[in-house]
DNA sequence: TATAAACTATGACGTAACGTTAATGTCAAG
DNA sequence: CTTGACATTAACGTTACGTCATAGTTTATA
């Protein structure tokens, strides 16, 4: 079955421009072109078409929805999943910021105390991204502007990615602690730790230790992982130092 | 305590010139201007910008936000209230879409059989506008540019609202069913019907009795009111025409 | 006290993702 | 054949900022 812009529009509930610049840009090319010039789309453009739609739920840009969809190697089976998981935890975040404002209920009508921090709870991921970001500004202002770019290529779904690696990682040092600095499970950490700075700044070898000691010294982020472990601080600047010695 | 602007975009997490901007455009003004000319903010701004940044989390446009919060009347309280029902109501959306997701794998999968309106559930908010709004193009073509200008005005939070209004418009209809076109009842909900136009088109009286024959004649409106009540499209139409000939 | 880095301001241009309008060709039904 | 619906392309406008330039202010350190 073959739909025009209007039938496809109707069942997808976008607008016919959209389909328009759709296909200009490459995101949705119709299946044909009739002799009138009509679009024509089919039912992969259907679903194709759908697939485009979560992506662009989850806020990610147009151009990385091409590129994702428009790769060889994309399984639709595979991106659903993943889509599923994606809205999930869409869902925990919002059920997080909907405690936040029972809690701004409760304060307002003078039930409980809160903070100035916990007022933000449930944007904690963008929070927690400048936190990151804030870590390259001490070590090299002019990462500021590439980590800038890089941080908002990413789409939301893949910041809550790398939010959620960036808690692995820290976890795999924890874990890691009880076998020394030194271990190879410690060394391994460092290594995943390294790999997650990527998202942010690429450093040099030489300059992980300066952020590794940054965690130490500055009052904010050492609180950031006291929260976490009261020792991960000096364990993370221990493993690394030991990793850099390696290099 | 003050905070400059760094101090309140760090906590909020976003960024100075969103600051900035809001400050450009009067959505937020901080809380004074130091003779240097830099802006420094209170706890209320804290609190009016926690307001902000769920609406916009809920897709309102700036100018309509603040509309809402510089009203006299604005209670926080009660907005945080909604801002709660409407974040539930996202998180049932998002349920939607992913069942549908889910749908799309067994389907792709050979388990499972999937109509093309199917493939669009979840996102059905919009599809339903469209219904309405075509509606409104069947009978008079000049209200499309208004009616458009008039939707698009709409955050998402009202769309949903008024997509849940019109499903207990017509729910009136059906309860008021026993007692017949002409009762009190029937003329009730034709009246909640018609200010139910008014976020689309705001009709003549004589334009009413088109609309409602229309929802009989037309058969994609007449499936979409049999399956709420397979006599509800007749009996819009009637109780529409009591109502017409009582004006 | 001087200096450098961080922070602040305003101005201005650019961008993504369309919405809207104009002009014009095509299709379908009466 | 006529008319309304549908299609096209082109082009301008909109919202909500991001980015960059320029220059003043604040803060911490030597």
């Amino acid at each position: 079955m073959t739909y025009t812009v209007k039938q496809i529009a109707r069942l997808a509930g976008v607008s016919a421009r959209t389909l328009r610049y759709y296909d200009e840009i490459g995101l949705l090319k119709p299946a044909s072109l009739g002799e009138n010039g009509y679009r024509y789309y089919d039912e992969d453009c259907l679903l194709r078409l759908q697939q485009i739609l979560i992506f662009r739920e989850l806020d990610m840009p147009l151009e990385q929805i091409k590129r994702i969809t428009g790769r060889r190697d994309f399984d639709i089976v595979i991106a659903l999943q993943g889509h599923k998981q994606e809205l999930r935890k869409r869902i925990v975040q919002m059920e997080r910021l909907i405690a936040t404002v029972e809690r701004t209920i409760r304060h307002l009508q003078g039930e409980e105390e809160m903070s100035e921090q916990e007022m933000f709870e449930g944007f904690s991921e963008e929070q927690q991204a400048e936190y990151e970001k804030e870590a390259m500004e001490m070590y090299d202002p002019e990462t500021v502007k590439a980590s800038n770019a890089r941080w908002r290529a990413y789409s939301a779904a893949e910041k809550q990615r790398i939010f959620d690696e960036g808690n692995a990682v820290y976890k795999a040092f924890i874990d890691s602690m009880p076998q020394g600095p030194a271990s190879p499970q410690a060394q391994s950490a460092v290594e995943g730790w390294r790999r997650h700075m990527d998202y942010f700044w690429t450093p040099a070898v030489e300059q992980l230790l300066f952020l590794a000691q940054g965690y130490v010294d500055e009052p904010r982020f050492r609180a950031t992982f006291d929260k976490m472990h009261p020792a991960l601080a000096e364990f993370i600047r221990d493993a690394v130092k030991v990793y850099v010695q390696g290099k």
